[in-house]
DNA sequence: AACTTAAAGGTCAATAATAGTCAAAGGGGA
DNA sequence: TCCCCTTTGACTATTATTGACCTTTAAGTT
C-alpha cells in the first residue's frame, strides 16, 4: 500500500511535533519541498489539508529571507489545569495583597484569565505563565518606586 | 527560534530594554551594525519594521559626531495602535463603563494583557483574545443576572 | 564668527530569498 | 468512467539584505 507524498509529509511534521517542546515547529517550505522531491507547493496543500484550524493547528509563516512556517498544535489538556490555574490564584492573591486589585476585580481578572488559558496546550500554558509572572514583577516593580 | 540578522537585532534590543531602567536604551547605529557583521541600514530597517510607534516604540536620533539613536518602550495608553492591543482596549473600556472595573485597576489590567500577548505569535493572540471575549460576555451576563 | 572636516545617521532603490495563489493536469478507486 | 484528491508550475506577494549617495551635527581651524 503506497501511500501519497502528501500523506508522508503529513507524518513527518506530526512526528516533528511530538518532538518538540511546546507543540510548535519551524520548517522552511522549500527545504522540506527538497527533502520530499516536490514541489514547494505541495507543502502547502499539505498544510491547507492536514493542518488546518480545524484539525487542531495553526500555521503562520513570513516570506523573504530566513522566511519559516510554523506549525503549532492548538490542544487543549484538561490534566494540566488544575496546576495552572492554582499558579493563577497564587498572583491574584499577591495583587490584592499589594492592593492593586480590589475583591471583585481580582475575581473578574481570575476568571478571564483561567478562560484564556483553557484553549492552550500545557506547555503553552507555562510559557504564557512565566510571561505573566514577568509582567507582575515588572508591574509591582513600578509601582513601589 | 530566530533566524535572520534582522531577527536577532530585534531580540538583542529588547533585551538591552528591558534590562534598562527607563525602557529606553541608546545605540551607535554603526557599533551595533558591526556587532552583528551588518550594514548600517540593516539597523535602521530592524527599527523600521520592529520599533515603529505603532509597535509601542518612539526612536529618536542625532547625527554627527557622539551621534545616537535612542529607543523608547512608550507604555500602552501612549497609543500602541496594533489591532490586538486596540481590542484589548475596548475591552477594558466596556468593563469601565459596567463600572467592574476601576481606573487603576483597569490600566493594572490592560498592562498585564499586554506583555501577556507581547510573545504570543498573531494567530496565537487572535485565538486566546477570543477566548478573553467569550470569557468577559460570560462575567457580564454573570453580573448583570 | 565663519569655515572646514570628520563623524555620525537617513533614504531609497535594486536584488535576493522566501512563501502564497490558483488553475490545470494527473491518477487511482468506487 | 467519473469523481475527488493529489501533483505541478507559472505567476504573485512579502520580507530581508546591501550599497551608493544624502543630510545633519560636533569639533577643530583660521
Amino acid at each position: 500500500m503506497r501511500r501519497s507524498i502528501t500523506d508522508r509529509i503529513e507524518q513527518y511534521i506530526k512526528v516533528l511535533i511530538n518532538r518538540s517542546d511546546l507543540q510548535q515547529i519551524e520548517i522552511q517550505r522549500a527545504e522540506l519541498a527538497e527533502t520530499f522531491s516536490c514541489v514547494p507547493s505541495q507543502v502547502t496543500y499539505v498544510l491547507s489539508t492536514r493542518f488546518s484550524y480545524k484539525d487542531g493547528y495553526i500555521t503562520e509563516s513570513r516570506r523573504g529571507g530566513k522566511g519559516f512556517v510554523r506549525i503549532t498544535r492548538v490542544k487543549s489538556d484538561a490534566g494540566s489545569c488544575s496546576r495552572v490555574q492554582a499558579d493563577i490564584k497564587d498572583l491574584i492573591a499577591h495583587l490584592k495583597e499589594d492592593q492593586h486589585l480590589g475583591e471583585s476585580e481580582a475575581r473578574l481578572l481570575q476568571d478571564l484569565l483561567f478562560t484564556l488559558f483553557m484553549d492552550l496546550s500545557k506547555e503553552q500554558r507555562h510559557l504564557v505563565l512565566s510571561k505573566l509572572v514577568e509582567a507582575m514583577a515588572r508591574y509591582s516593580g513600578l509601582q513601589t518606586d
